[in-house]
DNA sequence: CCTCATATACTTTTT
DNA sequence: GTATATGAGG
């Protein structure tokens, strides 16, 4: 069976293996060049919806099956758990129950974590190292900026942490940036960054970053480790390969070079993630990186109708260096992509949820459409909260994807922080978070002397706290109470220790005697029972686990949470959380200039940044089986203020032929088109009514009858950043968000003395005043 | 040390 | 508009 792959098969022989081997059923050809180029390195560009998993899975299948490698030396990573996770349930359906272990499936990041563990004295770590995640990181990186004597206000430890996550994602170890670098964060970000490491190895913890960086460092200075990982891995899988950033890359080329058989999967046209790191080049880049590369393209598309596929790649087609594939469908042509223009957000809102109403009961000859199986995709996360209010106002069930995950909420945190502290006291970071949580008493001060001391006698935050306790440096109440906390947290140490009391009752413990479960039970706040509910989840969560170490090890890695408990919902998400999924119906709004394309995006990375984003549209569209609804509002409240804008110039680039446009509701006779299509539910008749109205609006001036309507020229208001706005002069009429209308009396510097014509005269900044329009020029 | 008010920032977010 | 960070005053 193991020359099966090499050998051409006749027809016979074909259907012959395809009984004895049901995961090459169904296959196409080059989905089935795929898995069966299982010499040297193999690039498959799988298009949207071209049936990658499916490759992929049964590759590894038949990897496994023709015995090219045992499960054990197979090395195949994704981004993602939930990725990991499905592959891994894949390929069991596919071999039936035979798929035993697979030990080396798994995120980037749990591999690296699992790889270093072994060899942690090596990044001169301890192998029980903890792993920090964001916030921990951000904290660490305040310390060390004030440490050195620098002003936080005016550099952030926000700012510092993209740096160095920047470095680490091109694997720059301190020692080894190179001199364009050193200018970074006023030219203290090398000197920080090797504090920053410094800080991390004393504390023996990693932060995400690390996790890929040490073992790239690692295989590079260890050749005999590297050696070994070499002769372990036989085969290389990689998801997502567009995603890779540049330490990603190194660390899969140097494990490459051992067996050569890699194969990467991606898709050049659905990176999105180039603002975290991730390397279209790694991608563009394979042939000349790995020689003698074979390149397979899966470009027929399973999902998408072809007017959809049109439309997406028209689009798409305006980015320049793709490696290019051309996408065709056997499926019935189907609707056009339906593009309509509104007002305002909240119109768009409206219009969006009374289609989604229609859809779902079925109108205009297409079958009903499930609320599940329809999906609201925007841009940022604050366009969520229009389509909230309406679908909350009208009662259609939604869920939200993405927002804060479990693990990442408060009262999570500050619970794990309390077990982490229980499994190792040494947890400084912990200690800090929890020390003073519930209330005790223990502020900045105390807090500022237990450091001292602990820095004094070279132990951790707790062993500074113990001397101040009997030392009695500490007073008071707080004094008393710190005393009691170390205590329980003694107690509970040696229960880890021992393993005695179960591990979920030592958690609800912990929590109890704590006081923190209290602190939650007398706030009187609305947020109050939720976050109970999460404690109590969380305790459940901990069932599944042998121990706490297990546990906190889980979710230092694993921070998803897609608890789906039954009931049709729609779907509403960012774009980013879209890919890889897919809905019959999808609507795309917010399509305007500033917004999508994001002008932040344009304005940090350019026409990189405006690639990028022509590439979330493709992949928003192709999400779509058989609809897809574009659409935009002529004015928007954006943080409070009205700013209109433009619609969005990829709205130019879909190709004619494959849209529709819609008249919106307002335009040409009131908003009773809308409504009408949902109360007459005749298939068609309100429908070919639009179109024939559609046709005046498609004209070649369409657009800018559009932007007529849309557009009163509001006053701009952007503020933060470089949008601040020029000064002004005695007299000035002015507007606060707060405060409303006002005239300038006094001007210094900044700061500005108004006389507010409801509020009086107050003080204020500059940068929280816009122009007043004269009377002439207020919107509307 | 705590609380309240005022100031400020704010895309996207696989781990 | 909201969430968070800081500073004054209690």
């Amino acid at each position: 069976m193991s020359d099966a792959a090499q050998i051409p098969l006749s027809a016979r022989a074909a259907a012959v293996a395809a009984r004895a081997a049901p995961w090459l059923e169904g296959l196409n050809p080059a989905q089935r060049a795929a898995v069966e180029a299982l010499d040297g390195p193999v690039l498959v560009l799988a298009g949207a919806g071209t049936g990658k998993t499916r490759a992929l899975t049964a590759r590894i299948a038949h990897i496994l099956a023709s015995g090219h490698a045992r499960p054990h030396e197979i090395l195949a990573v994704t981004f993602t758990n939930k990725a990991a996770r499905e592959m891994r349930e894949r390929i069991a359906r596919n071999l039936g129950e035979v798929v035993e272990g697979m030990p080396w499936l798994g995120t980037f990041h749990s591999i690296c974590v699992k790889i270093l563990r072994r060899h942690a004295e090596l990044a001169g770590l301890k192998p029980s190292f903890t792993i920090l995640d964001t916030d921990d990181q951000i904290r660490l990186m305040k310390q060390v900026i004030s440490a050195a004597g620098i002003d936080e206000k005016r550099w952030p430890a926000r700012g510092l942490a993209q740096i160095i996550d920047g470095w680490k994602n091109r694997a720059l170890a301190p020692d080894r940036l190179p001199a364009a670098e050193t200018g970074a964060f006023d030219g203290q970000g090398p000197a920080l960054y090797a504090a920053y490491q410094a800080r991390l190895l004393a504390l023996n913890a990693a932060d995400f970053g690390d996790l890929l960086l040490h073992v790239v460092t690692i295989f590079q200075r260890h050749e005999d480790v590297l050696a070994d990982y070499r002769r372990r891995f036989r085969h290389i899988l990689v998801d997502e390969y567009q995603d890779t950033n540049i330490a990603q890359y190194l660390w899969l080329r140097l494990l490459a070079q051992g067996s050569r058989t890699i194969c990467c999967v991606g898709d050049d046209d659905q990176s999105i993630y180039g603002w975290r790191g991730a390397e279209v080049g790694n991608i563009l880049r394979f042939e000349q990186d790995f020689p003698g590369a074979t390149v397979i393209r899966l470009e027929q598309n399973y999902r998408s109708t072809p007017h959809i596929l049109a439309a997406a790649s028209g689009l798409i087609a305006a980015n320049a260096g793709r490696l290019g594939k051309t996408l065709w469908t056997e499926l019935e042509e189907g609707e056009k992509v339906r593009l309509i223009g509104h007002w305002d957000g909240e119109e768009e809102a409206r219009w969006i949820g009374e289609e989604i109403e229609a859809l779902a009961r079925g109108t205009r000859g297409l079958d009903p459409v499930p609320l599940d199986g329809i999906a609201v995709l925007v841009r940022a996360g604050h366009q969520m909260r229009a389509f909230e209010d309406r679908f909350l106002t009208i009662g259609l069930n939604y869920r939200v994807i993405g927002g804060p995950r479990f693990y990442e909420r408060q009262e999570i945190r500050d619970a794990m922080a309390y077990l982490r502290l229980a499994v190792s006291p040494e947890d400084d970071l912990a200690f800090e978070r929890v020390v003073n949580l519930p209330r005790r008493g223990i502020g900045e001060k105390a807090l500022q002397t237990i450091r001292t001391l602990a820095r004094e006698r070279g132990t951790g935050l707790v062993g500074g706290a113990r001397h101040a306790v009997t030392a009695r440096l500490i007073g008071g109440r707080g004094g008393q109470a710190l005393g009691q906390f170390l205590q329980a947290l003694g107690r509970w140490h040696a229960d880890v220790l021992e393993g005695r009391t179960g591990h979920v009752a030592l958690a609800e413990t912990i929590l109890d005697e704590s006081g923190y479960t209290a602190m939650w039970q007398q706030d009187r706040t609305p947020e109050a029972p939720g976050r109970l509910e999460n404690l109590k989840e969380l305790v459940k969560a901990l069932e599944s686990f042998e121990n706490l170490q297990g546990f906190l090890e889980h979710v230092a890695l694993i921070m998803d949470n897609d608890s789906d408990d039954g009931g049709a919902r729609v779907t509403l998400m960012t774009l980013h959380a879209a890919k890889g999924l897919e809905f019959p119906a999808v609507f795309l709004p917010g399509w305007e200039d500033g917004l999508f394309p994001s002008q932040r995006s344009m304005d940090e990375s350019g026409l990189r940044g405006l690639e990028e984003e022509r590439r979330l549209a493709y992949v928003g569209i192709t999400r779509a089986e058989r609809l897809c609804t574009i659409s935009f509002a002529g004015n928007r409240r954006v943080y409070g203020q009205w700013q209109s804008a433009l619609p969005s110039r990829f709205i130019d680039e879909l190709p004619a032929a494959h849209v529709e446009v819609l008249t919106p509701p307002g335009l040409y006779g009131g908003g009773a088109g809308a409504a009408g299509m949902g109360a007459t539910g005749a298939p068609g008749s309100a429908f070919e009514d639009r179109v024939a109205r559609a046709d005046v609006y498609n004209s070649p001036g369409w657009r800018r009858l559009q932007t007529r309507a849309a557009a009163p020229a509001a006053v701009p208001a952007r503020r933060g950043g470089d949008g601040r706005q020029p000064g002004f002069a005695i007299d000035d009429r002015v507007f606060h968000s707060k405060f409303g209308y006002g005239t300038v009396i006094a001007s210094e510097g900044d700061r500005l003395d108004v006389d507010f014509d409801k509020a009086g005269a107050k003080k204020v900044l500059a940068s929280f005043l816009t122009a007043a329009p004269g009377p002439d020029d207020i919107p509307f």
